[in-house]
DNA sequence: TCAGTTCCATAACTATTACTTATAGCCGGA
DNA sequence: TCCGGCTATAAGTAATAGTTATGGAACTGA
């Protein structure tokens, strides 16, 4: 049994007529009667009744006419949903971030996602980067944003900009605008727990410019971390970008760190082998144009601009 | 799109490895690749994330392979029913019978055929011979039990046997055996109305013995005409094995007519064109089975054993 | 890291089959 | 009884699904 057999029964069914039905299906009325043939040889009855003028259906061809019908009805919607999911009109886009750009990064990104895809089941995961390559690896992940470089190369990676991090301080605190990273020596450090990647990159920052960090208290929420830097529990070091988010209403100020300023890159990684759709290639670009749109809000950030074109 | 694509595709989806999956369906792994790939092409989509040593479905994978699912399903239960129908398993049959014959023969013979095909939904209309040639010619029965010969070449007739009539007299009425036509001159006949069949052939048989019938009651049913005769109202004609089937607890006298013995043929006839599944072809052997129980019952009764083979 | 293995894609060619036109045969209507 | 309309069959062609051979990418294990 074949479709095209299938097809031309129907038009068969509709036409009554074998020479007329051929004609709907645009083959010579040989064909379409062969085809017609195979189909009743195949299912061991006739299908139609030749009476001559009209040509009617036996009983065995009205159970076919209605199980046919609603089959090619099941595969035309099936295109009709694979055509939607290719142009994002509906589907599913599982993200994976870490932690500090999730915090300051998807919030507006979202927002412009769901308007640009309103039928689009989004769902972000807040993970470490290790994780997030995991994730992605494992297919568990559509794309990651995730701190390069990424340690494999089953990776395509995009990147898209680079995180910068300060130092907070309480607001009582001497009000200075930059510090170089070795008079950290003796801050005391609120940070996160030793796992979490932005504390191994700031413990790394510290070795390269010969210090130990100090810290007095480990908290795993950024939003946490800072209210226990303005209750006076100490300093802090987090996202540049994620703090001047957060400084509004809140008596803190943002001391730049050089000698060297602590960064990293954020990326854009998913297996290089996957079909993208258009909503996570779009993710992409809307990362970096959400990214600028933040820069722009603080001026005093900077960071190279990224260039991104995501694509399979 | 066709379906055997479809099959590939779910075979790939199940075996997640295009080489086992091209092993399954019993064709070529590139064989396999390619059909594969135009149905990517076709839906403009990739289905399936080739990642190395496993084949995962995409999100558009995901979404065809439940439609292609119900879709195959479909058709599956389509053949079976198709197949279920042809050896009658299951199906309709819509038979047209002359009233004389209804009355004695349907009862026993849609016993027997419910044994042998208890699914099939069996509808018998008793009607005028003419209707069921009309009934026939437009298809709206699928076989008839009608009155030979049959006014039209369209139709397919297989004779089943005789059908003799016989006069009922009244208990009452000297006790004859035999009858001859012309001696029916006089008597008071009950019969049917003059536009049924029977009535037609008993003014016919009677023109023929150079008489003219003495109706002094008309009714439709044969049952009540019977009631009638046993009532006194007068005499009657009827189809022998009608009447004999009736006679036990009734006190009524069964007198064959003779010079010549009214009779007529009847027979099986469907349309020509017509595919006829099991349970009609069935019907016609049944007809002739049922009539010869009812003659050995009756052994009285004679006419010739017809020979039929139903088949289209 | 490098050979060995597995697996999918592509290319070139063959076999199959669906299509075409031409024509025969049947049926129904004038 | 002939004519017109219809379907089935036949013969040949075009389209396509199939094959084997091979290349390249990716994982595996020494």
């Amino acid at each position: 049994m074949e479709l095209r057999q299938l097809r031309y029964f129907l038009a068969v069914v509709n036409a009554q007529n074998f020479t007329r039905a051929s004609e709907a299906v645009h083959v010579s009325q040989p064909s379409l009667s062969v085809q017609i043939g195979a189909l009743e040889d195949e299912l061991g009855t006739r299908l139609f009744d030749r009476l001559g003028k009209k040509v009617v259906l036996t009983q065995a061809g009205e159970v076919l006419r209605d199980h046919a019908e609603r089959a090619l009805r099941e595969l035309e919607q099936a295109a009709q949903a694979v055509q939607e999911l290719h142009g994002a009109s509906r589907g599913r886009l599982i993200v994976g971030t870490i932690s500090t750009v999730n915090s300051y990064l998807i919030p507006p990104l979202v927002s412009r996602f769901k308007q640009r895809f309103p039928a689009i089941h989004l769902q972000v995961h807040a993970q470490p980067s290790a994780d997030i390559v995991s994730g992605l690896l494992a297919n568990r992940l559509d794309v990651g944003i995730c701190l390069l470089p990424v340690p494999t190369d089953r990776l395509t990676v995009v990147p898209l900009f680079e995180e910068r991090l300060v130092l907070v301080a309480p607001p009582k605190s001497e009000r200075r605008m930059r510090l170089r990273m070795q008079d950290l020596v003796g801050l005391p450090l609120v940070l996160m727990p030793a796992d979490y990647c932005l504390r191994k990159m700031i413990e790394e920052e510290c070795a390269e410019a010969g210090i130990q960090p100090e810290v007095v208290l480990e908290m795993t929420s950024p939003e946490g971390i800072l209210q226990a830097v303005a209750g006076g529990a100490g300093f802090t070091i987090l996202p540049e970008l994620y703090v001047r988010l957060r400084l509004p209403g809140k008596d803190l100020q943002v001391i730049d760190l050089y000698g060297p300023t602590p960064r990293h890159s954020v990326g854009l990684a998913f297996l290089t082998n996957r079909y993208q759709n258009l909503a996570a290639k779009e993710f992409g670009n809307l990362c970096l144009s959400t990214m600028a749109t933040l820069r722009t809000t603080f001026k005093g950030s900077n960071g190279k601009k990224a260039v991104a074109d995501i694509s399979v």
